[in-house]
DNA sequence: ATGACGATTGAAAACACATTCAATTAGTTA
DNA sequence: TAACTAATTGAATGTGTTTTCAATCGTCAT
């Protein structure tokens, strides 16, 4: 860390003209305050999230899902993905706990839906690749 | 997968009172529809800027970049960090290759700033998690 | 040119994750 | 109750990712 102010005073000394140390106090309570502009416990929740959807099976769960607009059996999802029944299980316990879809007991079948946050996610996802 | 169909048919017979081998065979062509909704080359593209996301460091690299709506040295944003400056680097090129930000040399400074595509899912996520 | 500095790169080590297997729970039917 | 089925769980293994270290590239100053 010394190191790295030193280099940071050496910056601001380029981009100011001069500068003081108090200039580099500032400039790092700057930074700090644009990082702790979230609560921890919101930046951990949306790395959750992040987590979560950021897996070739999990993704074309949440994919198919939020297609569907409706809740799907596992046995369905099961012909969507290449693992094994354990292995969706094991996703779809993961993105229940990422919020990102719901489970229901429907008797012997067990069914799913994707959640508001899991739409928004996907929607955005979707507009923000395409116009590249 | 012979196992798999099975369960869906007695899935589909339990859904709509009978279910013959053609039922089966429709259903999984819609399945296969959803899925396919989207070119797989964007699908793809979709699961890299996810996985550049789902890391603490990267992912508070592209707050800090958001939030600053302007570009900062490498030397600012190893005060963000908590990695070597090689870490950083290494971050900050995943960060580039997912379209995430963008980089600039200026003299022997570099700079990085957030882009579009950041931004906007950086606002979807922080609305999609603030409003459980 | 030479040295110092900012930043990046590639390879190795440390670490975390995804998938499977085996066992288990819970619902349904006989 | 026992047998069957749908789905989940935990532990282990294999795979991928993150991080660091060492070396390197480009820029600026002397």
């Amino acid at each position: 860390m010394a190191q790295a102010t030193e280099r940071l005073r050496r910056y601001l000394d380029d981009e100011l003209g001069e500068c003081r140390s108090e200039d580099v106090e500032r400039r790092l309570d700057e930074l700090g305050t644009l990082e702790a502009a979230l609560e921890d416990s919101q930046v951990e929740t949306e790395l959750d999230v992040l987590s979560a959807l950021a897996n070739e099976t999990r993704y074309s769960l949440v994919r198919v899902l939020v297609a569907a607009r409706e809740e799907l059996c596992v046995c369905e999802l099961n012909a969507i993905v290449d693992v094994s029944e354990s292995g969706l299980s094991h996703a779809l316990s993961a993105l229940v706990d990422a919020g990102l879809v719901e489970g229901r007991k429907d008797g012997r079948w067990k069914k799913y839906r994707a959640t508001n946050r899991a739409v928004a996610l996907v929607t955005v996802l979707d507009g923000s690749v395409r116009d590249e």
